[in-house]
Order: structure tokens, then sequence, then C-alpha cells
DNA sequence: CTGAAAGCGCTTACAG
DNA sequence: CTGAAAGCGCTTACAG
């Protein structure tokens, strides 16, 4: 807890046999100082093994060079790779990122909140937990800037960097449809998530125009986990006919139907086709590997850390709210083309 | 980047007419605050929504919030769940964790280090970048609490939380043994590893106690990514008989395998066994499932976090070096029991 | 080109 | 129990 005593500008001032100013001319670059003394000065902190204190510079200069990354959870791999995406533009702009997660609970995301905003970052990004407040959210944060990220907020304006939710669940429905399909349910999500509520307007949209109505029966819902998803899985096929092919909410939830699938004999990619969202690095490697939409996650978190910057240097730009592309990543899960409406008995569809 | 007129402890002291050491005292819970002036001022605090300046405390103070974590990269899943770990241990006891990320790259991390110990850290965690020099690491952090993480370091003594890389192989390769395998290899990882000559040490220690010397050719080291192990794979059949059975470096490398054996034609699980290290989440939904060490990352983070707060609290106590344990996943790569040795052409574990 | 002085927001002996 | 004063390590006008 107790740092060492350090050496600082005076010491080093004393050494050099100038001010402190001057000292802190040289370690800022100024031009203003003698070339001699500039010399003699930089010696010295080498010798002295000077190490600049950040906080004290910014404390006097009114300045931050820390971003607060507040997310989910780092053992989600899409939010590990968003992680790695924003540390690596901030650290190329000079700025530490400050950690915290909020394990998706809006509590315990308002006192992360609050203790990163003790430490002055000059800005926060943030990927809300779910059913947060807004306002709540705003009325922590006071002015410093924030960038949401995924989910959107209420409670006023917000900079805001979103996935093609609803884009790339047209791709995965109309990449189905292309293959022939037209029972396609949309399995995995809850209703009170904005993305999963995005997605499955895409779903819909891209159903309504290939003239086909989705029947309640193919609206399945879960949370996001790949055991839940396995668990739920009986529930599409209580109708008859059952849909031959599923756009699934997230790759977690597509892996957990699948399990679901080859639990009930149903092969995935043979007997059924499914897509899913996100392309975790454990959606090449599935059995069959899945087709899903690929977000780019490390990139977003470049994105985000750059979005960021710009508003905290300039703070009274007009919000920003930009949607980040989301391209269809073709596997074999969706199966090959099936040339016709299979026969009214599923029985030939989901036998082993 | 510059940072709001923000609400300070002369703010409030003033509208509540006492000096600001008042309001410093209530800010810090002392006891010898006056009650009725204690609730006025954290009336008052509430009021004008101060929020505390942990920055200038910590200077004034000769103190630190922060601690530096400093890996690889968080886009593996391995580190990720171990800094979810350090964050989680860290938020709970007051600090705030910066991030930072070498890239497995010596001077990137010099770099890390000098830019991080600028905002002052606490301490630092480290997980070194293969190759560091042990030296110039030392020499940049000075004395900063530092906890190394699953690479040692030479140059002086250090903090170091070990994982039983010799015990873990030592395990993999009696599993293997006791199922019957007696041609056994070692696959994957660079000797100027430390983890992987501990791991390989392990492997040999077992075959020997079995009675078993490893052939040359049942060693093949390949960089510890997926695609190198593919590569590396037919490396391991060109000696007569080849081996049935491989210990792998880590899951990484136990995934590749298994690509280069479908690729000739040769069944991971039935044809060949073979195990990993890291139990990573690919590891349960590969195809078969892999047998592995689990190292359990998130615990270590914990760990690690508690270790280094130790050292920051008492700085002169004794080095510590402390060995996560690791326990063996049994899953279907390794395979069944296999009744006696193969016929000594070895097409009949490699047809299809 | 260089130095003396004030101040960022906080805390801590020290008096009273 | 409360206040005046000094100081953490730095920077920035302002003189000279």
């Amino acid at each position: 807890m107790t740092r060492q005593k350090a050496v600082t500008v005076n010491d080093i001032a004393r050494a050099c046999d100038v001010s402190r100013a001057t000292v802190s001319l040289v370690l800022r670059g100024s031009p203003l100082v003698n070339v001699g003394t500039r010399a003699r000065v930089e010696a010295e902190l080498k010798r002295q093994r000077y190490v600049y204190n950040r906080a004290a510079a910014n404390l006097r200069r009114r300045t931050s060079s820390s971003v607060a990354l507040v997310i989910n959870d780092l053992s989600n791999p899409f939010f590990a790779e968003f992680a790695a995406g924003v540390d690596e533009a901030l650290g190329a702009e000079g700025y530490v990122t400050l950690l915290g997660s909020t394990g998706e609970n809006p509590a315990r995301q308002q006192a992360v909140l609050d203790s990163l905003l003790e430490h002055g970052p000059a800005g926060i990004i943030l990927s809300p937990a779910a059913h947060s407040d807004g306002v709540a959210v705003r009325r922590a944060i006071g002015n410093t800037p924030v960038l949401l990220f995924n989910r959107a907020l209420t409670g006023g304006d917000w900079d805001f960097l979103a996935l093609e939710n609803e884009r790339g669940a047209r791709l995965a429905t109309d990449h189905l449809l292309a293959l022939g399909h037209r029972r396609i349910a949309f399995f995995g999500g809850q209703g009170d998530s904005s993305s999963c509520r995005q997605r499955r307007r895409g779903y819909v949209e891209a159903m309504s125009s290939a003239g086909i109505a989705p029947e309640a029966a193919w609206h399945v819902e879960c949370a996001p986990t790949r055991v839940d998803a396995a668990h739920a899985t009986p529930a599409l096929f209580e109708h008859d006919p059952p849909p031959t092919a599923a756009v699934c909410y997230n790759d977690n939830v597509a892996l957990g139907l699948m399990l679901g699938l080859q639990a009930r004999g149903t092969r995935p990619g043979v007997d059924f086709a499914l897509t899913g969202f996100d392309d975790i690095p454990e959606a090449a490697l599935s059995t069959p590997p899945l087709t899903t939409l690929s977000v780019d996650p490390r990139a977003r978190g470049r994105q985000a850390a750059e979005l960021l910057l710009q508003r905290v240097r300039s703070p009274d730009a007009a919000p920003c709210n930009v949607v980040a592309p989301v391209t269809l990543v073709v596997r074999g899960s969706s199966g090959a083309s099936i040339s016709s409406e299979p026969a009214p008995n599923p029985s030939n569809r989901t036998s082993a």
C-alpha cells in the first residue's frame, strides 16, 4: 500500500543545480531549455532512475491518462477479445485501461462505476449490465464522457457503438431460406434484452420478405447459456410439423442446441440446420462447425476506444451512434440445400 | 483529457462552515467528528454529488490503490480467466486493476512496465513474456512489489506463483500408461520455455518409473499454436513403430494434433490417444473431448492477487514460491484401455 | 533561457 | 472536537 520514497524533480533539480521548473520542462520536452542544460538534466534523470509521477502531474494539470472499461465478465471470450482491442488502442494513445466487471449485475455495476470514478478516468467504455437503470448510471457518471457498447440505455443521449443485430439475423435467416428451409425457428435469448429483440426483428423481417409468417411455436426463449439452450431444445419439436432449422440468438445458444439435438438423435447440420451469432473461437471447432455471424470483437474494442477518445477530445460534439458491421460465416451447421419441404412425418428428419 | 471542474472538500467545507480537515475526517470515517457535524457534512457531500479524488489522496498519503496486471494477451482464454480472477480479488480489497499486454514481446513488455509504473501501482502481477530478461525487468520495476505467474525469471529473488507442470505431465503420462500404452510421445512446446521443460521432465519421470526409456523420435517440438501442431503431426509417424499416444504440451497443441491426425486418417481417441494441458473451454467441446489437466485459471488469478497483496503489506517477508495444484480431467481423447502392444505394422491403428 | 511562487485536491500532525 | 498550516510531486504563468 505505501510506496517507497521515490526520486522526484526536486532531487534532480538539486543535483543539476537548476530549478524544478527547468526539470519539468525537460521532462515535458519543451524547446525552451538550453541544449546543454537539457543534456545534463537528462543524464541525471537516467542516473537516478527517475520515474515520472503521472498522478501528480495529472492532479496539477487537471488531466487524466486512464480510461475505465466496464464489462460483464472477462471469462466471456467475446468481451475478453473486446477488452484486448480496447487496451491495445488506448495504450497506443498513451492511456492506461482501468478494468471493471459487473457480472451482469446492475447493483454491482453501480458500485464499480462509483469506485472507478474516484480514480478520475478521462472517460468510460461501458457495456451495460442487463436491466441497467440508465438514469442511475448517468447520475453516477456525471460529466465524465461515456461510450456505451452493445446495449442501449435509456435516460438521455449516449454515445453508442452498436452491432448490426438486425441485419445479422436477416443474413442468417436469408441463408437458411436460400438453402430451401421454410419452417425456421428463432431460438434462445430473452425478450427483455434489446439485442435479442433486434435479432428477432431481423429474423421476422427476412421471413416476411419470403412470404412466411413465423408460427408462435417457432419461437423458444431461454437464457443465453449452453445448458439452458440444451434443456430448451425439446420445446422446438412439440408441434407437428416441427421446424427444420433455427436462427439462434448467439453462439452459446447454438452450441447448446446442438447438444440438445444430439441428445434426441437429431444430427445438427444434417437433420436440422442452425446458425449462431458472435463467431466465438469455439464456433469453428464444434461438430459440425457453426455457421454464424462474425463480429470481430477485437476490432470493435479498438473502435470503441477511438470513439471514446474522440468524445474526450471534443466534449461538445453531437452524440455519436455507430453500428458496427457483421459478416456471415458459412460452416457445416447450416447443412446443404434441401430440395423441398420434408414429408409431413418428421421422423424422417430426426432419425439417427 | 481535461476533467471538469469538480466539487472538492473545499466546497463542502465552505458550505458547512467547517474546515477542510473536518470534511476529510468525515470522508475517512474518523470517530473524532461530532455526530451532528458528521451528519451535516455527509448531507452536503450527497447534495453536491461530491466524488472523492483518490489520486490526490494517494499523492498526499504516499499510498496507491491500483495494481498492474501484465499478461501476454487477453484473447488467450487462459489469461482472460486469470485476469478475471485477479480483478475480482483486487476489487474486493479496494484496488483497481491496471491492464497491460505484452504480446509475448520482451521489448513491448519493458515499455508497458515503464508506462504502468508511472501510474504508481502498489504492485505488479506479471506473467513474463517468453525470453524476458529478468535483470532488465527488475531494473525497470525497481522496488515495486512483483508477483510472477506461470513463468520463472532469472536475476534475483522473485515471488512466484507456479503451476504443477511436472506433476501434471506425470499424471497424464501415468493415465496413458494405465490404459496400456507404452510408446508414448511428448508432443509440442519448445525447449526454451521453462513450463515445457518441466512438463517434459514429468513425462520422462513417469516413463522411467514404468521402465520405459523414451525414444528420440517420440519427442516432437513445435510452437504452441494449433496450426503449428497440425503441421508437425506427420513427424510423429516417421519411424516404425510409431507412438500410439502422446502427452501434449498444452490444449492448443493437442487440438492441433487432433486436426493433424484427422488429416492423415488417424482417429483421435480411437487409433491414437492424447492428452492436453490447461483445460481451456474448447477442450470439452472438441471431437472427441480432450483429456487434459485443469488449472482453474480464475482461481489462480484470485490466488495471485492475494499473494501480491500479502507482499505489498509486508515488503520484507521472505520471497514466496507457491505451486498451484492441477487435476486430471479424463475425457474421450485418451481413448479406452488397449489390451496389448499393437501389431508391428502400424496400419491397423491408422486406418480410417 | 531560468527561477520563485502558487496551486491541483487531499491528509496529517499540531495547537487549541 | 475543530482549525490553521504544511506538504505529497508535479506544472504553469509570470518575472527577469
